[in-house]
DNA sequence: GCTTCTTTGTCACCTGGGTGACATATAAAG
DNA sequence: CTTTATATGTCACCCAGGTGACAAAGAAGC
């Protein structure tokens, strides 16, 4: 049997969660959230999936991961009791990044994130929310980036750090996207950690493969063939 | 010569920077903000130091970038116009996570982190940076091992990986830091990207070097000989 | 034009780590 | 105390990608 948790101010400031906010604030939140029982290998949320609640990791331990490209299992990271996970939902419209589920069995707090900022933070929370995605939305891309590859092929990381570089740099053309950039293949290589040399040869594989083409040394590709090429699900975003 | 561009409400809007502000926050903005040209190669900033300045990206192309353990630059990103970076500054005491220095000769705006938040929103700066190093501090630390996990061996990453789980699942015992899960090989491997194989076998390996040892199946580590393996800096936060 | 520097292309060779296949421990279940 | 499942250890073998070395192309300077 599985004895309820209690949640007040107490167990709140045990769990060194909410270090900033006021008593008041905590208790307000408090009357907000649902608290959950969640057995151990049970889905919280699925990446993908809109974003519509935090999480308050209260006891237990959660775990994040990914699929990568070859069907494995990227374990992202494990969340410790006071964490905050789930934070996508505080960026507007955006959808998981990572699959959630509980890693050993779980007590979990959940509240709705337009409550969670406008109690803690006496602002609206479309405003906090364009911040946020604003100023740390290009981050999440370079998590998603590296953890992405995670069990990738030195293949598979070019085409992702060309498509990354094709939604900053790119512009439109005949042939396809444009990186307005002149990078060398050394620069790719350090970008994905690896050697000049095997980079050059990639380069000339996909060349082959017509995924890219190079006028003069400014970089041509073909966003949706570098998608297949990187594993991942066509279209979208 | 280079001809200074004008900073006013249109160049903003063309390139997409603060989408979501009105004309007057972003008037007020700029007034703040002091614009520098940045040759090609010059660092603006270091990873390790204080950070104190918000940077927007007008014109240019930047790099942000990190020193592994074996001493190699590894590229974590190219910011394009637009972007803003030294993002770290907006949350309390973080010091800057990478290098950044002009890829291309740059425009750069700097403003102050505090006449950013709170021309932007209507809200305390020590408020709201608490409220980001609450959420998306976590992330931070997520991006940290991963961008470190470049050009890492398994050793390396293994060491790095459990540094974090000693951070969060961590509590001092007489003989180190006592992590409170029990983590199979397995689990570690996914966490690292490896196979399950070659992690029992630097485990034992780790064990033999004293980093770490086992009570039953709890792990024991030793933070600095973990950070000696990860090649990190030995002590800093 | 020629010279020099940087970037690309292509080798041959080596090594870290993946894979499959086991044996052995340890834990859980009955 | 058995039985069964799950974790750990160890090995032989293979391969993607690192390394060094060098040639050929472009660029840039003079």
């Amino acid at each position: 049997m599985v004895r309820t948790p209690i949640l007040n101010v107490a167990t709140i400031r045990r769990l060194k969660a909410f270090a900033w906010a006021t008593d008041r604030q905590i208790e307000r939140l408090l009357s907000h959230m649902r608290l959950q029982y969640v057995e151990k290998r049970t889905v919280l949320f699925n990446e993908g999936v809109p974003s519509d609640s935090l999480y308050l990791l209260v006891s237990g331990v959660a775990k994040l991961s990914l699929r990568s490209p070859d069907d494995e299992r990227v374990l992202v990271s494990l969340v410790a009791p006071g964490e905050l996970f789930g934070i996508t939902s505080l960026m507007p419209g955006m959808h998981r990044a990572f699959r959630s589920e509980a890693f050993s069995d779980c007590w979990v707090g959940a509240v709705r994130p337009e409550v969670f900022v406008t109690t803690l933070l006496d602002c609206p929370f479309a405003e906090f929310s364009a911040m946020m995605e604003g100023t740390v939305g290009r981050w999440f891309a370079l998590l998603y980036r590296y953890t992405h590859f995670q069990n990738s092929s030195l293949r598979q990381k070019l085409a992702l750090a060309l498509l990354e570089l094709a939604q900053k740099f790119g512009v439109r053309d005949a042939r396809g996207t444009l990186l307005i950039l002149k990078l060398t293949h050394e620069d790719l290589a350090d970008l994905v950690g690896a050697s000049r040399q095997k980079v050059t040869e990639h380069m000339k594989e996909l060349e082959r493969q017509q995924v890219l083409l190079r006028d003069r040394r400014r970089l041509i590709v073909h966003p949706d063939r570098l998608r297949e090429t990187a594993g991942l699900p066509v279209e979208e975003k």
